[in-house]
DNA sequence: CCAAAAGTGTTTCGGATACACCCATGC
DNA sequence: GCATGGGTGTATCCGAAACACTTTTGG
């Protein structure tokens, strides 16, 4: 039995690299998708991950992670959790890289601009579609989408998900795609319009037999809900 | 916009220091307790904190919990989760260390040993009393607690804080201090006599007024509650 | 005008809560 | 024997789930 002196930092750093990755998920085309980029480069040169960096000095875990989504989708203060971290020996093959996992939402209005410019370096990827994953990014992205489901059960965040305006259905989809299950749609509806962030903005989407009316969120009150 | 570039490892490490530092919780004289230890040196030198150490070499963030918990209490197989990675930049007053945090839970059958060898240096404090705690070990602490609490409402996570054989009551007291709130008694007793886990000795409880019943858990079917 | 989707209310069910009496034991 | 705590069953409440018809619009 060690006396209390394990809690002090006796050894040195063994050149361990901390990053961070990140499951950034959006909603287009029917479909929950995940941000991937291929790798360039040995180890796992060629194959599909998710966005990672290294923390650099003066920054966070977090702040690695929002620099990720300024650079990739160019997005800020959008919702970002931590999921986990992964410490396994070889997970890395070559060098100790231990990586904590952020996953972050965002809205289709702003995840345009990347997949223009890479696009055969970076994709939206549905979710029901994945290739291989290089490293261990299957299981990360697998734990980040749990945590995404658990979350979504508690609280409504698949709001972040969807454009400035959109429909109760569209809404109801983007609930179903990341649960995996159907919803009734008078059940959903009485829940969600008993929140009181939802705007009806007395509009109605065109081109749509029935003439869905739109809503839009009130995020100043949408936040009351969150955490 | 960066190219996914971002996903390498392209900076160096600044020796950044790993470390895991766990929540021990027990549950000894009607309430709920977490093993700190106190700080032998600088910086907090006199502070109480949660256990920790440094991940070594060849051990995975876990594997550094897991020696954590034999050293200081010599218990193995106990329910361990991560529950988070603090990386802020002056947690540690001199030099970068980014520690991931564990909870654990302890069965008074075990937690006797270290506390007759350094009692001035460890000791099993109600979450009730808490002194101030060195570093971030404060928000650590709480953020733990909050993780137990929702865990315990999702799973039979108690019965690991009690001994062998145990009364219904006694469960009902350690829900009851880690939720922080009352239970009803029958309502109480019938949700968990419902789980298949739990097996009546026979036996009665000497030394109480009305002779309750003791129990005792058959860990294989506990198992299948959990996680 | 007809097909497809949107909008709306009520009933039912199940799990959680509230609650009161009898029984066993210690002193 | 009496005070204290242990053990048991039932009524109620509330949120979730199931369910069918009318209205609006596009083609």
């Amino acid at each position: 039995m060690n006396p209390p002196s394990t809690t002090q930092v006796t050894t040195r750093s063994h050149s361990v690299a901390l990053t961070a990755d990140c499951a950034i998920f959006g909603y287009s085309d029917d479909s929950l998708r995940v941000l991937l980029v291929r790798r360039a480069v040995e180890p796992f040169k060629g194959f599909w991950v998710l966005p990672g960096g290294a923390m650099q000095q003066d920054e966070t875990l977090r702040g690695t992670a929002d620099r990720l989504l300024r650079d990739l989708v160019n997005v800020e203060n959008i919702p970002i959790r931590q999921v986990g971290t992964y410490s396994a020996l070889k997970r890395h093959p070559i060098r100790r890289v231990v990586t904590t996992s952020y996953y972050a939402l965002v809205s289709p209005d702003d995840h345009d601009p990347i997949a223009r410019e890479h696009l055969d370096q970076v994709m939206w990827c549905s979710m029901d579609k994945l290739p291989e994953l290089g490293f261990d990014h299957r299981e990360i992205l697998d734990d980040a989408y749990e945590k995404l489901k658990d979350e979504l059960r508690q609280q409504p965040l698949a709001f972040h998900l969807l454009p400035e305006s959109f429909t109760l259905k569209e809404a109801q989809e983007v609930y179903e795609s990341i649960l995996g299950e159907d919803l009734d749609r008078r059940n959903f509806r009485r829940k969600i319009l008993a929140y009181d962030f939802l705007i009806n903005t007395e509009e109605k989407k065109p081109g749509i037999k029935g003439g869905p009316e739109l809503y839009r969120i009130d995020d100043s009150k949408l936040e009351n809900h969150l955490q």
